[in-house]
DNA sequence: TTGCTCCTCACGTCACGTGAGGTGGC
DNA sequence: TTGCTCCTCACGTCACGTGAGGTGGC
């Protein structure tokens, strides 16, 4: 018999982890003196505690070797829990790997340089939109004006969230831009809604995007396409593709519009496009 | 301006986030009412709540990022923290992938034959020893119970540990064995120490060993072979080689010697395999 | 005025590390 | 008897999640 002190130098496991392993009921000791509450540890309880370790060298939690541990586990359980850990390892993997190449990217650039490009998912949303095409940018920028300015009273009646542009054309080109405008709502609204003679907005859903790139852009439209080109050269180098319209969310957009203080969120859904399955079959080893 | 709230629902992120990023001033609202305590954010405050989110999916701390963000940081001090960023992930990394494959190999066999190998690192001990030919495994189990029992009073008066049996040939042959028996000491003896007209004990140091890869084996000489066994396949499956001659912790050894109540730690000390660098190179994409 | 949102505690998480303060065995 | 070891609290870790209980603004 060995008390902690000894036990933890034989097992090379500490003595604090020995009480805690006591305390969770994980490991007692083959006996406790009542009196003094001296653990007294056998030497037959080491291949119990080393199983333990060995369990937690593979990342599982001390609840679950507990369970692994109990008399009245069948194999299935056993095995179950196993893939199960082996199924968060290769999460944790394919996250630390993603991490390990967006630094060796940020390094092969100055900080300063680098977008602050964040992944996000997005619920679907309720949009009151309408949809039209258009001949150039610029005559996009005067609708958005146009219409903002025009639906100014309605949003103070309503419940009314940010202003949104999508830009459906996959391809895009100078002089036909298939676009859409729109708010979000957070209430029901008896659809369409007739803004002036020649604009209508109709009540439709706004698909929910399970991975959306996301990037803020402080200032006008001037300067967007300074952030559409950090945007894209992320998701080129950290490998996403476009599976969906880009979006514009407009989060400050002030009266009269002035350019420096608009803040706009630019959107793309987007998903990865290398192999997870390929990767642990091409390791060495 | 943004509340909690909506400030939250823009960027996603918890309500209880931004107020710990407050708390530790890692991003204070562009105003708190003094009042009410209410926080107001701003639009242009987004820029910074995305890097922070940007570096926390790298798996920078939040203590690590606020030192980021501070304005007296060199652009040295930046690539020396994703620098170390890297290396850690890159362990972490390296352990996933043994913790997977180790799973991988476990669930190819019934989880009661797998040996519950505990890799340690061992520090260097004194190492009050003979060294010796033996002819046979017989004559070398002979040995271990005489020098035990001739020391057993010696034990009694001196702070002495455990016995270890070491094995220094490299290839075992049934008739030439080069064997070392001794105890491991706590204080400091003078050397040699002449136990019988036969033998002499000298203190030496048993060198450290970092990776030394350890089973538990209860019962005597007849079945520590299925035990060497179980460790050899584990050593081989995954991917450890030998660096050093192995050892044999004597850890309940009662007189007379009763088989069963008998718990050697069977130890070899190791390195990996498997090279590292080329993991990384090695991936797709 | 009624809800809804905001606020501040404060506990819980996970597996211990690290003292503090006190007792027991050789 | 002096040390050394043992014991039991109890706080700290990290980044929040999750109520509880109470106030403020539209």
């Amino acid at each position: 018999m060995f008390l902690t002190g000894e036990f933890s130098k034989i097992a090379r496991v500490s003595k604090r982890s020995l009480q805690y392993y006591d305390e969770i009921g994980l490991l007692k000791p083959a006996y406790t003196d009542a009196q003094s509450g001296y653990r007294y540890y056998s030497a037959r309880q080491l291949p119990r505690l080393n199983r333990i370790l060995a369990l937690k060298e593979l990342g599982l939690t001390l609840q679950q070797i507990a369970r692994m541990l109990e008399d009245d586990i069948s194999e299935d359980e056993i095995r179950g829990m196993l893939l199960m850990q082996k199924s968060q390892l290769e999460q944790s993997l394919m996250q630390d790997l993603q991490r390990f190449r967006r630094i060796e990217l940020l390094l092969q650039h100055p900080t300063e340089q680098a977008p602050d490009v964040v992944l996000k998912s997005v619920p679907a949303q309720r949009f009151l939109s309408m949809r039209t095409h258009i001949s150039s940018l610029q005559t996009g920028w005067e609708l958005i004006l146009y219409m903002v300015r025009t639906l100014a009273q309605f949003a103070e009646t309503r419940s009314i969230n940010h202003f949104i542009a999508i830009t459906h054309a996959e391809t895009l080109t100078d002089d036909d831009i298939d676009v859409e405008f729109g708010f979000v709502l957070e209430e029901n609204i008896d659809s369409p809604i007739t803004i002036s003679e020649d604009y209508d907005l109709t009540l439709n859903e706004l698909p929910a995007v399970p991975t959306m790139a996301t990037l803020v852009h402080l200032g006008g439209p001037a300067t967007t396409n300074l952030a559409y080109g950090a945007l894209g050269m992320w998701l080129e180098a950290n490998n996403y593709g476009f599976t969906g319209p880009q979006r514009e969310v407009f989060i400050e957009f002030p009266f009269p519009a002035n350019d420096e203080d608009i803040v706009i969120e630019i959107q793309f859904p987007v998903k990865p496009m290398h192999n997870h399955d390929l990767l642990l079959s091409a390791l060495p080893d």
